[in-house]
DNA sequence: ATCAACTTCTACATAGTGTAGAAAGGAGTT
DNA sequence: AACTCCTTTCTACACTATGTAGAAGTTGAT
């Protein structure tokens, strides 16, 4: 629904790769020498902080205020999420059928298999 | 590539809904009374154009500078262009296959008659 | 009660977008 | 050539989202 930034981007991609819940600091620190590209800068907790509420907001993170310091967890998974995303575009869209055929038309050979398994399998 | 803001894409649904070229008149007043929602506050020209300006330099409408008052074009059709930004979606996900899995599971029937169509056209 | 860690508040810079007036350009008319 | 009108370009400002982080407040542990 909401656009991500890129910083935002970046936090939710090092909450998509990890299986359990982190903390800010773990956060920051996937971010700084994170097996992601980018130098990645030192970031200050807060700032970490500050997006993690923001994606709160945004219902893209889950907080565990229990915790001391609070674990955050992605509330989807980067499937869903992009599967939504793929979703909105083409809701945004008179001619539906028109885009897929675009869309599929420009699949790999690859993805294209993968895709008729999916239909077949309804 | 870039997004588009409200406007942007307003301006970009009035082109991709017309057959020929339009001037920054005509996107105006079909932007106004257009057939399209929204109450359609009556713009500047001027403002069309800025807007216009911008689009042609994110490479979304073409200009011809010939004809007097500037007749504009869509550079792309909506399909191809929601085609792209799905692909960009799909681009920027580590797992393409789960992506699609999801994507086609929460497509409608009709829809995904649609697609084992475009798949067998190979 | 105090301290240290953690969170929340507040703040500022930057970029993108919506919006349009002011200034400039060009083509026809007198 | 000068004038005028229509059109385009330039300049400008407000507003929002985002990146970024210090200051201030909170809370558990000692």
């Amino acid at each position: 629904m909401a656009t991500l930034g890129e910083l935002e981007r970046s936090v939710m991609d090092v909450l998509w790769d990890s299986t359990d819940a982190l903390t800010a600091g773990d956060i920051r620190d996937d971010l700084a020498h994170g097996n992601a590209e980018g130098v990645g800068k030192e970031l200050a907790v807060t700032t970490v902080l500050t997006v993690l509420s923001r994606l709160e907001a945004k219902n893209f993170v889950t907080r565990e205020r229990d915790s001391r310091p609070h674990l955050f967890s992605a509330s989807t998974s980067r499937a869903a999420h992009m599967a939504e995303l793929m979703h909105e575009v083409l809701g945004a869209a008179p001619d539906r059928e028109a885009v897929l055929a675009r869309f599929v038309g420009q699949v790999s050979p690859r993805e294209a298999d993968a895709l008729r398994r999916i239909l077949a399998g309804k």
